[in-house]
This record gives C-alpha cells, sequence and structure tokens, in this order.
DNA sequence: CCTGTCACG
DNA sequence: GACGTACGTGACAGGG
C-alpha cells in the first residue's frame, strides 16, 4: 500500500491483557513438557489469535491491525493519585512469566505489538484511534473493556469477542445511559471499584447518567450543584467536588500518547511462516503447530518428544485435521463388511445415526456413520429420497444407490449388541432410543456428552458444538446449512447423499476424538466413578421411561381449557370495565402503562428496558388496594394454566401410543439433577387448587394404579449431615417436625405452643439455608423488614453455628479449586466464585447450594438405576422422576408390593458407597390419577 | 431472538 | 460503603 492511512482503510486495535487474562482463566494450567514452563496463557492467546486471523479474512478485513499491551505498573494516574488500582489481586505467579511470551507469539504471528512505558493500553488505542478517525479511516477495538467506551463514534465502534457482538453508540448508551462522549462523566461521578476509582459515594452509573443527561456535562452539573433537591446527592456532590474531578482525570484517556511509530507502520503482513512455526515449536504447541503448517501449506517443524518418561496418553495426539471431503460413502455389501471388521478387531467405534426427526417416537433412521480412526469415518445412507422432486407424487421413492435397512440392521445388530463392542456417541439416549424402535438394544456404551458433564459441568454446556469448538478447535458443518431453518426446513431423509457423508461422518469422527480426549482426563479429574456410576447407567433407565411415557386424557385437558377460556373472558372485561379501556391483559408493557400512567398508582417502578415491572409481587401489593391488579393476578395464573398445560400438554400426546413422551436433559443442570423437556413433565402445577386439577389428566392404563414416592425433605436431611448439626440429625431421627423444632429452637417456644406463623417463618429460614441465605432474600420472602430477617438470621447462626461454619469452608473451598462437590463426588465448577461485584454473591451462594441440591441429585439417580432390575418381577413401569419424586404406573394389586420395593431402593440408594447420619425418608401416595397420587 | 412472567423441586 | 441478591430449571406470550 503506498498510500498513507485515511479513507478506505480499517484499523484494528486489539485489547493484548483481555486477551491474556482471558486465556489464563478459560484452560488449564498447562505446563510445557520438556521443562515445566507454565504455557496454558500464552497457548490460549495463540489459539485466540488464530482465530481472530481466520474470522477476519472477509470482505471487511483490516487494512491495519495491532495489539496493544500494558507495560509496567506505575503510570501517569498513579502520579495524580496513588491508590489507582491499589486494590488489584497480584498477578498469579503462573502467569507473570508467560507476560513476555505473550509480545513474542504477537510478533511471530507478524502483528504489530505496542506497549509504551508510563501509560495504559487504553491510552494507546485512544490516541490510535483518534489518529486513524481523524485521518479519515474506520477502527475497530477489539475489547469489551468499559473504560474505552468513550472512544466509540465516528467511525470507532468496539467489537466484543467474546459475546461475538459489535458495540456501537448504542451499545455505549445501553451500558451507561448516555452517548460516548459523557461517558468520562458518568464514570467520574459513578467510579469504579475494580480499578479504586473513587467517584461520588452513593451514585451509581443510573444516577450519574440520569444527572449528566439533565445537567448536560459534568461540568455543569458540578457548577450548578446547588440545585440538586436531594439533600444527601447535593452536599456530597459539592463536598466531594475535588474527588470528583480527580475521578474524572483518572477515567480520561489520554488520547496524546507520544508514540514512536505510526499508523503506517501497522499495515497489515502476510505471516512469516518459518518464524510464527519457530515459535509454537518451540513452545511445544503440537496441535496448532500442526493446524497453521496445513493452513500456510508448508511442511510442520519436528517437535522432539519431551525427555522425561511420557505415557502416550500425555502427549498431545497426533490426528489429521478434520476434513469432511475425505469420508467414505458405503454403499456395498463389501465396504460394509470391511467396516465391520474393522470395528471388530479394534473392539469400539464411533456411532451415529442420522434421522427424518428429534422426536426419537417418530424418528425415522436415513442413514448410519461410524469411525474407528480419527480422520476415518463414513456414512451409510438407507433411506433417502429425492430432495428436488416437485411433483407431489413419485417423490418419495427410497434412491438408488443405498443399502437397504433391513439387511444393514441385521448386519450392524450383533455388533451394536455384543458384549464386547464398546459404542461411543455423542447423546447415545437419542440413538439408543431411534434403534429400540428397530429392535436393536445397543450396549455397551460410552458418551462424550456425559463425560464432558461430569469432567466439566458448570464451566460450558456439552453439545457437539461447543465439545468441538472448545476441545478440537474445529466449527463442525452446521446442521442448518443442510436441513435450513423455519417453515421451508427439509428432512434429513431429503439432504442429498453427498451432503449428508460429509456432515454426518464428520460428527462419528469428531465424537471419536472427543472420547479419546476425555477418556484419560476422566481418571486425572477423579471423576471416572461419577461418569460410570452415576451418568452412563442412567442412560437406558431413561430411555426405557421416555420410551413409556405416560397417558394423559384429552378430554380432561380439553374440558379445563374451555372452562378457564371462559373465566377468562368474564375476567377481561372486568378489567377493561376498571381500567375504562380495551387493552391486551397478557401485554406487561401494556399493563404498566394502565396502571402507573392512565390510572396514576403509585410506585411503578421500570426495568433496565424501561418497562414498568408488573411481576406477581408487584401485583400482589397493589392488589391490596386496587381492584385491577388482583383480577390481572387471578387471569394470569388462568392464562398460565390453559396456554402451557390444558392446551400445549394435549399437542404432545403422541398420535401412535396416546401417551406423551418427555425428555430428560441428562446434562441440563450443572448441579446433577435432571432437566425434563417437549414437553417439562417436571413443573406440572401442583400448589394451588386449581392448578392441581390439571393432574387429574395424568392416569393410567385401565386396570392399573399411578403410585407416587417422594423423599421427605431430603436436602434438609443431607445439610444435616454434611455440616453435621447435632440437633438437626437428631430431629431427623426423632421423626420431628423440622421446621417447628427450628422455631422452637429458634424463638424459644415449645413445641406444643408452635403457631403456624411462627413455623412459616422457620420454614422459610430452612430454604433460605439451602440456598446460600441472605438477608435481603429473606426478607422479600417472608415480606418483612430486612433489619428484621437479619436478625432472624443472627439468630439461626447463633442457634446453629454449624452450618454457618459448613457455608463458610463451602466457599472456601469452591474459592481454592474452582469447583465444590457432592458426597459421591460429582464435581460442580465454580468459575465465578473468584469474580467482583454482584456476581460473586451470585456464585457464592450457588456454591453453598450445588453440593445440597447435586447430592439430592446423585440419590435418586442411585435409585433410579437400580430400580429397574428390583422391579423387573413386578408388573409395573417407572415413568416420570421430579427431582425428589418417581411415578410408577402399576397394575391393580401389586400396589403394595411395588411401593414395598421400591420405597426401600429409594431409602438405601446412598448405601453402601455413603453412610448418611440421617433417615431418609421416603412418602408414598396412589390414585386413579396424578393428583390422587401425590 | 430477547425479555418478562410463572410453573415446578 | 454501595451494589443487587435467595438455589436449580423450561415454556409461553409479547414485541422488536
Amino acid at each position: 500500500m503506498s498510500t498513507h492511512f485515511g479513507k478506505g482503510h480499517h484499523l484494528h486495535l486489539i485489547d493484548g491483557s483481555a486477551f491474556i487474562f482471558r486465556a489464563y482463566h478459560a484452560l488449564p494450567p498447562l505446563t510445557r513438557k520438556s521443562d515445566g514452563l507454565p504455557i496454558g496463557a500464552v497457548s490460549g492467546f495463540c489459539n485466540m489469535l488464530q482465530r481472530y486471523i481466520s474470522d477476519n479474512t472477509g470482505p471487511d478485513a483490516p487494512t491495519h491491525v495491532a495489539v496493544i499491551f500494558d507495560k509496567g505498573s506505575h503510570t501517569f494516574r498513579n502520579d495524580m493519585f496513588p491508590e489507582y488500582k491499589a486494590n488489584r489481586e497480584a498477578m498469579p505467579e503462573d502467569l507473570r512469566p508467560q507476560i513476555p511470551l505473550t509480545r513474542q507469539a504477537t510478533e511471530a504471528f507478524n502483528i504489530a505489538c505496542k506497549e509504551l512505558e508510563g501509560f495504559e493500553a487504553d491510552d494507546i488505542i485512544a490516541t490510535l484511534s483518534v489518529q486513524a478517525r481523524d485521518a479519515g479511516g474506520r477502527v475497530t477495538i477489539i475489547s469489551s473493556d468499559k473504560d474505552l467506551m468513550q472512544l466509540v463514534g465516528g467511525g470507532v465502534e468496539m467489537f466484543d469477542a467474546m459475546k461475538n457482538r459489535r458495540i456501537d453508540r448504542d451499545g455505549v448508551m445501553e451500558k451507561f445511559g448516555v452517548g460516548p462522549e459523557r461517558v468520562v462523566d458518568v464514570q467520574a461521578l459513578a467510579g469504579d471499584s475494580v480499578d479504586n476509582v473513587p467517584g461520588a459515594p452513593g451514585i451509581g452509573v443510573k444516577t450519574a447518567a440520569l444527572l449528566i443527561n439533565e445537567y448536560g456535562t459534568l461540568e455543569d452539573l458540578l457548577d450548578r450543584a446547588e440545585e440538586i433537591k436531594q439533600p444527601k446527592r447535593r452536599e456530597t456532590l459539592i463536598e466531594k467536588r475535588d474527588q470528583i474531578e480527580l475521578s474524572k482525570r483518572l477515567v480520561q484517556l489520554d488520547c496524546a500518547t507520544p508514540l514512536d511509530f505510526t499508523l503506517d507502520d501497522l499495515e497489515v503482513r502476510d505471516p512469516d511462516a518459518d518464524r510464527l512455526l519457530a515459535f509454537l515449536a518451540e513452545m511445544e504447541f503440537r496441535t496448532l503447530t500442526k493446524r497453521i503448517s496445513q493452513a500456510l501449506d508448508v511442511e510442520p517443524p519436528v517437535i522432539p518428544d519431551a525427555p522425561a518418561p511420557s505415557t502416550s496418553e500425555d502427549t498431545a495426539p497426533e490426528w489429521p485435521a478434520i476434513d469432511s471431503e475425505k469420508y467414505e460413502r458405503v454403499s456395498d455389501t463389501n465396504a460394509l463388511q470391511r467396516w465391520i471388521d474393522q470395528i471388530i478387531t479394534r473392539g469400539y467405534v464411533a456411532f451415529d445415526t442420522e434421522t427424518t426427526s428429534l422426536n426419537e417416537m417418530q424418528a425415522n433412521l436415513v442413514g448410519i456413520c461410524l469411525s474407528v480412526v480419527p480422520g476415518e469415518a463414513c456414512y451409510i445412507p438407507l433411506q433417502h429420497k429425492d430432495g428436488n422432486a416437485d411433483d407431489l407424487f413419485g417423490s418419495d421413492a427410497i434412491l438408488d444407490g443405498q443399502l437397504p435397512l433391513e439387511d444393514t440392521l441385521a448386519a450392524l445388530k450383533p455388533i451394536l449388541e455384543d458384549p464386547a463392542i464398546l459404542k461411543i456417541g455423542q447423546n447415545m439416549k437419542y440413538d439408543a432410543k431411534v434403534l429400540a424402535r428397530y429392535n436393536i438394544s445397543i450396549h455397551p456404551i460410552d458418551d462424550t456428552m456425559l463425560m464432558s458433564y461430569a469432567l466439566n459441568s458448570g464451566i460450558h454446556n456439552h453439545g457437539m458444538d461447543t465439545l468441538s469448538e472448545r476441545y478440537l478447535t474445529h466449527t463442525p458443518i452446521p446442521i442448518k446449512e443442510l436441513l435450513g431453518t423455519g417453515k421451508s426446513a427439509i428432512t434429513f431423509d431429503r439432504v442429498p447423499i453427498d451432503e449428508a457423508v460429509k456432515y454426518a461422518a464428520e460428527d462419528a469422527d469428531i465424537t471419536l476424538r472427543l472420547w479419546h480426549t476425555f477418556k484419560h482426563q476422566l481418571h486425572k479429574s477423579h471423576v471416572t466413578t461419577v461418569y460410570e456410576r452415576l451418568e452412563r447407567p442412567l442412560v437406558p433407565v431413561l430411555a426405557q421411561m421416555e420410551r413409556h411415557g405416560i397417558k394423559v386424557d384429552r378430554e380432561t385437558l380439553s374440558r379445563m381449557s374451555n372452562a378457564f377460556a371462559q373465566k377468562m373472558a368474564g375476567l377481561e372485561a372486568e378489567i377493561h370495565e376498571l381500567a375504562g379501556e380495551r387493552f391486551n391483559v397478557g401485554s406487561p408493557k401494556q399493563l404498566g402503562e394502565i396502571l402507573f400512567d392512565k390510572m396514576g398508582i403509585e410506585g411503578g417502578k421500570k426495568g433496565k428496558t424501561g418497562a414498568y415491572a408488573t411481576g406477581a409481587d408487584v401485583l400482589e401489593d397493589l392488589a391490596t388496594e386496587h381492584e385491577l391488579p388482583a383480577r390481572v393476578l387471578d387471569w394470569r395464573q388462568l392464562s398460565k394454566l390453559k396456554s402451557t398445560y390444558t392446551d400445549a400438554l394435549q399437542d404432545h400426546i403422541d398420535p401412535d401410543t396416546g401417551r406423551v413422551h418427555t425428555s430428560y436433559v441428562q446434562t441440563g443442570a450443572s448441579t446433577g439433577r435432571l432437566a425434563s423437556t417437549d414437553p417439562n413433565l417436571q413443573n406440572i402445577p401442583v400448589r394451588t387448587e386449581e392448578g392441581r386439577r390439571i393432574r387429574e389428566a395424568f392416569v393410567p392404563e385401565p386396570g392399573n394404579t399411578l403410585v407416587s414416592l417422594d423423599y421427605s425433605q431430603i436436602e434438609l436431611r443431607i445439610l444435616a449431615h454434611m455440616a453435621d448439626i447435632e440437633a438437626l440429625k437428631k430431629a431427623f431421627s426423632d421423626g420431628l417436625d423440622i421446621h417447628a423444632m427450628t422455631a422452637s429452637e429458634m424463638f424459644d417456644v415449645p413445641m406444643e405452643d408452635m403457631t403456624p406463623e411462627v413455623r412459616r417463618r422457620a420454614k422459610a429460614i430452612n430454604f433460605g439455608v439451602i440456598y446460600g441465605i441472605s438477608g435481603f432474600g429473606l426478607a422479600r420472602n417472608l415480606r418483612i423488614p430486612r433489619s428484621e430477617a437479619q436478625a432472624f438470621i443472627d439468630r439461626y447462626f447463633e442457634r446453629f453455628p454449624g452450618i454457618r461454619s459448613y457455608m463458610d469452608s463451602t466457599v472456601e473451598f469452591a474459592k481454592a479449586h474452582g469447583y465444590v462437590q457432592t458426597l459421591f463426588g460429582r464435581k460442580i465448577h465454580t468459575p465465578e466464585i473468584a469474580a467482583k461485584g454482584p456476581r460473586a454473591g451470585f456464585a457464592r451462594r450457588a456454591a453453598i447450594n450445588a453440593p445440597i441440591q447435586g447430592t439430592a441429585a446423585d440419590i435418586i439417580r442411585r435409585a433410579m438405576i437400580r430400580m429397574p432390575e428390583v422391579i423387573s418381577n413386578l408388573p409395573c413401569k417407572m415413568l416420570l422422576q421430579v427431582h425428589d419424586e418417581l411415578l410408577f404406573e402399576v397394575e391393580n394389586g401389586a400396589e403394595e408390593h411395588v411401593i414395598e420395593t421400591a420405597k426401600e431402593v429409594m431409602q438405601d440408594a446412598a448405601k453402601p458407597a455413603l453412610h448418611i447420619d440421617v433417615p431418609l425418608v421416603v412418602d408414598a401416595g396412589q390414585g386413579a390419577n396424578w393428583a390422587e397420587a401425590h
């Protein structure tokens, strides 16, 4: 490029420090094999740079780019204010030596790398942004740091690489409530606890934006501070004027730092393959070296194996890159036989089915994919049809060139059912359910989704796309590309076979690679037992339950739906009458405007979107004074029951079985609980009489009864055991009413004189403890003043000091290890525990709750896993799980026997792995529908 | 597609 | 000292 930076040019400025810290926290503490040098952050940093480069090759690619770093810890801001950034935690020991390596990495990628003694990276970014903007070019700052938002505008934008989101003027407005040019004013007032910028005490971003928008600028505001109505605010602004002005100088970026280079020096350069690969090889990044060698089409350098005795499992696998063009299509019996022979020789195979539907009850098999060696995979098309036939007739013919379905399944069945051949899949419950329709019972299995869940619950989700991107740095072909979306979407049997081969075989290849990756990690992380005893064996149990389904009576639902509709129409008329106009009662926006603007009710609070809050808690408060909100609450309840239950549930009745088949998501909840979807049968109403009647539609087949068994107070019992609270343990052993007992202890009321109100409060506190109690939360729940709630909590901890030490030690453990554990060794990772600000509170409470909720989840899983064997001789089926409840369908006459048997399994489910100091009690019920049984 | 709301343990 | 707060989920309707 001969011209100087100017119009038509596009400068990217990467916030290097942000990259480093994100890389450091995202990756485990990797070390260089040969000498143990910590290189986790460098590895992540390189991967991010590589990702950045490959993501920025299009027509909008930058013409100029630089990575900007901080240098030293002392800047001109410390001269103004010695405490600036003084409460920053020290850099972790294993990160420090990696900092210079990230500079080297940047240079190795042949990207300009800039820093300046005495200035922060933000100042350099500011200076370059202004220069580029003044020259008429565009700028994108790759960072999500709010301190940089003051630079946005006039061709300068930010890009949050984490959220994959551009931040423009509107984004800044959203964050600060003012435009970029006034951001420093707001920051000066609000201060920043992270950087230790003092600001104006008692004023946050919200208030600051309000003030600035009213007075125009910070200076005008300070000059006219006398006019402010709120006395406290006025005094603060007058008294702390110096401090506020100092804060502004601290947050104001320096747009004129003395740089010894120009924009033209930042022109994008081609990579220098030798230099880059030499660096990567020196770091001993095997996978990345390989990948980049291929991308640059050069011979990869040899990275010598570590001299130390290394087992093969420690070295990064030497796999070929994932290449969807290289997969095989299997169209004849010879080829099929070759694959079968190979599978038998290996003893394992990665396996995946392609079908016509996500609903396994209706999914027809379209094809099968297999892989036994990374990079080698095949697709066996079986039922593909012509995707281009426009005529309605004749297009349903199976295309030529495919093996016959029945013969192929007959050939594969011995493999799939061979106890000596391991079948590896991603979400095997799906494939198991599909194959069950074809009379194939696939076993034994491994499931990469469940391996990932055992390893990494709490860190990320466990879908194939996530895992492939995270562990193989490869983005799989999106299924959307084959099927399309929305109304025009096609089913997999209409996908051209050549396309299907690439997509489907790639999934098997990825699954096999993930399996190799996770297999050793399970041992190293000590979660093999969790995976083998709590995750893997649950797959066939859930598959069986889901396939059974539960009978739901359409007539009952339909009748209720009509009744609800009538009641709602009546309420709606009343509401419109009260409002004096017609409006959509179902629209929170319109309702808020009616209540607070038109009717002028006091106390309307707007949320972050600017809409009035109209939640049940708000309406309940208003309902004591006003008629309309009370009617809306009634209407909302009916609306919910009708739309979510009486109407939607009917659509889930399977036409073939007449039953409803939910899907349990085994990896859905970080704690180990299951989630239920399509439909969710874990949130069928029970708390109100009207809602409870929905359960009357859940019925047994004629000649059968529904039996419900549920654990009584399981989480409190686990807490009593884990925190080792003698008084609670004794109360449970003696079979006392635990809430009444808590109340008696706390309020010095004898058990005989217990009032329902006192017991209710104690119950709320007991639940609060499980949730990581806070004065605010308890106050809101009990609708009492915060001071009173805090007094209850203090009293509770005084009486049960063991609970407090349990909570403290759990949080300490989470901070030290980054995870917490259930009594059965399940790990729940808590990456946010080190966070600052309000997120810390969330993480703290989640860490306290997770071992309790998770242990209860483990216990019922153990019961479920044991159940099929124990009830195999009884005329009954296990149908549903609702966290602490199991629902069975039992032939008439066998009820008592089943209750006795299943109850014992549930009560003893923790044994023999674990002795719990408290008895686990299970209550039983039975009836002609779920309402009666529960 | 996101937000608010509300159903469950 | 302010901030925003009970834990874990999924589905539906409204509104851009």
